[in-house]
DNA sequence: TAATACATTATATTTATTCTAAACTGTTGA
DNA sequence: TCAACAGTTTAGAATAAATATAATGTATTA
């Protein structure tokens, strides 16, 4: 309970009344330091397993939309079967393992700046990802 | 006809017999100097619109697979409801246009390689790929 | 050219996501 | 405080992309 008033502030910000669901939401996304990625299937399943409250699958995708588009979580680019989001919203990248379908993390540090030299009139840049996708390295040869 | 010979070789390659589906499949996606992007069902509405061969969709997820698991065609990481597929497999990047759901090239001259200083124990990357979202540019303020 | 192995197809299935409509709850103002 | 309203939740239905199935057809081979 310590976070309801963020978590309060958080929905009416997104337009979105608080309820005991949404609360809900908000603690298992963001009552943590650390940062995470999830399917909505997952986050149903760590809400089902941390409360005792039933949250519909409907809910959650509203929930989740509504804070995608408010800029607190992330939808991370990729070819999966699922959608895959993010509670790291700051500017950073990912690697995807297809081979596990594992997400991980790569800080800013750790990749120069992005900087595209084209344009495209009447549009500007909303973000910019870079998804490096990594295999098993079976041995460099020789 | 001028290229069946590739493209009996570009399938015997994949791994697949040259029929007459996947000659014309090879025909519609490699038969011009331009490269597209494309989802399976504009394949087909394109295949239906240029022959007068029946092609089922089935047929076109197996050639389309076969061809991106041997490199002959790209799937381009993004978060929307169908695929897209690259017939430019040379290193390159992407805008998304959102609004429009619209892909456009970003030649690899029009960005910086892009240096990922971390690594993951066993693992080697494989690919990388930049997507800048865009979106409209109602004017800058001010 | 016959036998075999692989392909094609229509259709069914699966699965993520969105929609719907009835029951419920937070909010507002009197 | 409470009635009335607007927004919310939910189960289940609907949608749609992708995959699987199995019967029929075709390329390959010896």
């Amino acid at each position: 309970m310590a976070y309801a008033v963020q978590y309060i502030d958080k929905l009416r910000k997104s337009g979105l009344r608080p309820t005991k669901q949404r609360i809900k939401i908000c603690e298992v996304l963001f009552d943590t330091d650390k940062t995470f990625h999830f399917t909505i299937k997952e986050l149903v399943k760590i809400i089902e397993n941390q409360a005792n409250i039933k949250v519909s699958l409907a809910t959650v995708y509203n929930t989740v939309h509504a804070f995608i588009k408010k800029g607190y979580l992330k939808e991370i680019p990729l070819n999966a079967s699922q959608s895959y989001y993010d509670t790291n919203v700051t500017h950073h990248h990912h690697f995807f393992d297809e081979e596990e379908n594992r997400l991980i993390d790569i800080h800013q540090d750790d990749v120069d700046e992005v900087n595209i030299k084209k344009t495209i009139p009447g549009k500007k840049i909303k973000s910019v990802e870079v998804i490096a996708k990594i295999v098993s390295d079976n041995q460099s040869q020789k």
